[in-house]
DNA sequence: CAACCGACCTGTTCGC
DNA sequence: TGCGAACAGGTCGGTT
């Protein structure tokens, strides 16, 4: 699943290939995705503008046009972003939109669960505003404090709250709350200092390693690239999907027990 | 206001 | 082996 360092390595691409681009035409055919201004809207402020830069909040990717409006992409659960110089060489099924460059290469968006959206809006991001500070280009020690404190709930839950920290997803919370040595059902009202600390410094270590490794592929392949390949940072998943699985740091055995409605990796033994 | 939970989806895996 | 059930999870809106 797309969560920031997926979302950051597509940036990083669409920095490459599409900074610079003039949009030609745009091709919509699945509705869902552009269900939040609607189609129409997504191709009459697009046709004709040039692609100024990127950016990107939390798990939100942001095509800065020419005009100063933003494209935003979300890729959610299952969607990507295919870049070719010319015509594909696979044509993808659920390709929900398609825009064409002046120069004849083109950018796809393709999502079979459509939970993914895309949308165009001003440069201030109304549609954003609940959104938390970036966890990897934002978040500070204190500011992190600042936003748990007085929160009631686990560790994982607070983590994957975009409203207060946004980029985490369901991977790496479970990877950050292990390289913390803290279980992800503590209390976060209940961390002192130290462990607020190292909280923050396991989120350095966890987002900044998997940027590096291109983001997490899991065996369904429901994240790749710009260029359709995959990831390499699930080889260094330490928790996540190791249930049954040694603990890299104590040998005891990996369990997945349930927090809400979710499922959390976590090790009994150096976890506290 | 904050926490919680169901709904949204479809491809894949699981269990009988 | 086959088929339906369960599962995966980010965000939103409704409820507690």
């Amino acid at each position: 699943m797309p969560e920031l360092p997926e979302v950051e390595t597509v940036r990083r691409d669409l920095d490459k290939e599409v900074v610079g681009r003039t949009i030609e035409s745009v091709s919509v055919t699945g509705l869902r995705t552009v269900r939040r201004y609607g189609a129409d809207s997504v191709i009459a402020s697009l046709v004709g503008r040039t692609i100024v830069g990127t950016r990107r909040h939390g798990k939100y990717l942001l095509l800065d046009l020419d005009d100063s409006n933003v494209l935003v992409v979300h890729l959610r659960m299952s969607g990507m972003l295919l870049w070719s110089a010319g015509a594909p060489a696979v044509e993808m099924p659920h390709t929900h939109v398609r825009w064409l460059f002046t120069d004849g290469s083109q950018l796809r968006f393709v999502d079979p669960r459509t939970f993914g959206e895309v949308w165009v809006t001003s440069s201030d991001l109304p549609e954003l505003v609940h959104v938390g500070p970036d966890a990897w280009n934002d978040l500070t020690s204190e500011l992190l404090v600042e936003r748990l404190k007085g929160r009631k709930s686990a560790l994982k839950i607070a983590l994957v709250n975009q409203a207060i920290v946004a980029g985490i997803g369901n991977i790496y919370a479970d990877e950050i709350a292990w390289v913390a040595g803290i279980r992800p059902e503590r209390m976060v009202d209940r961390l002192t200092g130290p462990k607020m600390k190292a909280v923050f410094e396991a989120t350095r270590e966890v987002l900044g390693v998997a940027i590096e490794a291109r983001g997490s592929t899991l065996s369904d392949r429901q994240y790749v690239d710009l260029y359709g390949e995959s990831g390499g940072a699930q080889q260094g998943h330490r928790v996540y999907a190791r249930e049954g699985e040694a603990c890299l740091r104590c040998g005891s055995t990996i369990v997945r027990l349930p927090i809400g409605a979710r499922s959390a990796f976590s090790c009994r033994k150096c976890q506290r």
